[in-house]
DNA sequence: ATAATAAATGTAAAAAATACATTTATTATA
DNA sequence: TATAATAAATGTATTTTTTACATTTATTAT
């Protein structure tokens, strides 16, 4: 277990809690790793931040380099630096948490990195504090949802309000009234109904919308409050 | 300038950005310093993260160290980490912003260590990512003040309700409704009122209360969320 | 006795949150 | 082509919370 061992100076690594939501629940990106150490293990994604790179940036290259996505929404979580939590090095990792968009490309790309999208409430062990990291994380975007509009993130570009509802119940773990979850919705006026709707699960169709980013970002200089 | 330099590892630094309330404004803890680098500049307290420890033990040390407190409020706020942040060292620094109760002795303490408090929009230059580090420390506190109590961490033990609402005035940097402050705040039934009256700052005296740690942990668990 | 000072208090109006049930558009199938 | 089935869409009354606002009170100094 020494081999890769280098316990006199500071290694510093990035982990990314990746969350999707497939239009029924919130899921996480866990990967077995085919590398040792822990080959064979579950783990989040991560690397060693490159001497030459900011923290962010390495969080941005690992995120690229295991789903092909850029321009994900990624957001710091907190530095984990127990002396003993990795057992080969003395590391320091800064734990990271992304919301993406889960589409059948990505389900390909990423199945094809050995990696698994599992339901937040059933999350297998893993790796060091990777378990701890997780938790922290659904917490953290539990917290977030409260005045930022972070569903958005996790839906497609197109989305209906009934879907929107189902990430907000998946996210509190609760269940929300349709009409007053309607009402609340469509008063920040951040989102545009289009003409088209979805009938995937259903017959009569729920209309779609998109998120409009420019009244967000208007409203967000407003000093505005997001309370979904 | 290249002296102290070792560019081809990682440093790992804690900064601490230091907030305390003087019972009219929210202060924020200014060092001089007296070593090289950066010698006469001023700064926040920051010092690297020993090998052996962890980098939230390397906060409490720096605290204890400068301040001589124990038990002091302490969050991680972010990691930072470009890569020419630093001209010296490849360094990384977690910063974190800290809550003290200000009296005599802490502030004969601190001025000994050529450290002064400036009023949060009076800030002076500071060196390196400092200035950034406040202002997003500022951002943070006035974010986390709206549901955690955390007010109470910056004033005595005993206190009055004007202070406690003079204080949330300068976190929010608005002024409140005495009569709304005063309904909210006993509303939340985590102060307990004394017998005692502070009179230095009227003829009337205003009646000192305590803050409730045991009913404020209940509250927190049963997942109830202060609004201030 | 009076002036001065900040502390303490109550209420009405407006806004926001909650609870709750029916109708509508559409497709599949009888 | 009528009917059943499905989820989407909608409105209102009630409760709770927030806001706005002015006077009285306790005390000390003069």
């Amino acid at each position: 277990m020494d081999l890769y061992s280098d316990k006199d100076k500071f290694y510093v690594a990035v982990d990314c809690i990746i969350f999707g939501f497939d239009n029924e629940k919130l899921k996480l990106l866990v990967f077995n790793r085919k590398i040792d150490p822990f080959r064979g293990s579950l783990s989040l994604i991560g690397s060693f931040v490159k001497i030459g790179e900011s923290v962010s940036d390495a969080s941005i290259r690992v995120l690229k380099e295991f789903t092909g996505l850029e321009n994900v929404y990624t957001k710091e979580l907190r530095t984990y630096s127990s002396v003993d939590r990795d057992p080969g090095y003395r590391c320091i990792s800064v734990a990271h948490y992304a919301l993406i968009r889960v589409n059948e490309t990505i389900k390909k790309l990423v199945e094809e990195k050995g990696a698994k999208w599992y339901d937040i409430d059933n999350v297998p062990e893993l790796i060091l504090d990777h378990n701890e990291m997780t938790n922290a994380a659904l917490k953290r975007i539990e917290q977030i949802a409260r005045y930022k509009p972070i569903g958005f993130e996790l839906l497609p570009k197109k989305f209906t309000i009934p879907k929107l509802q189902t990430l907000y119940e998946a996210i509190y773990r609760r269940k929300l009234d349709p009409r007053n979850f309607r009402k609340k919705i469509l008063s920040f006026n951040i989102i545009i109904k289009l003409e088209e709707k979805d009938r995937t699960s259903s017959k009569k169709g729920a209309f779609l919308y998109k998120f409009d980013n420019t009244k967000y970002k208007k409203l967000q200089e407003s000093g505005y409050d997001f309370e979904i």
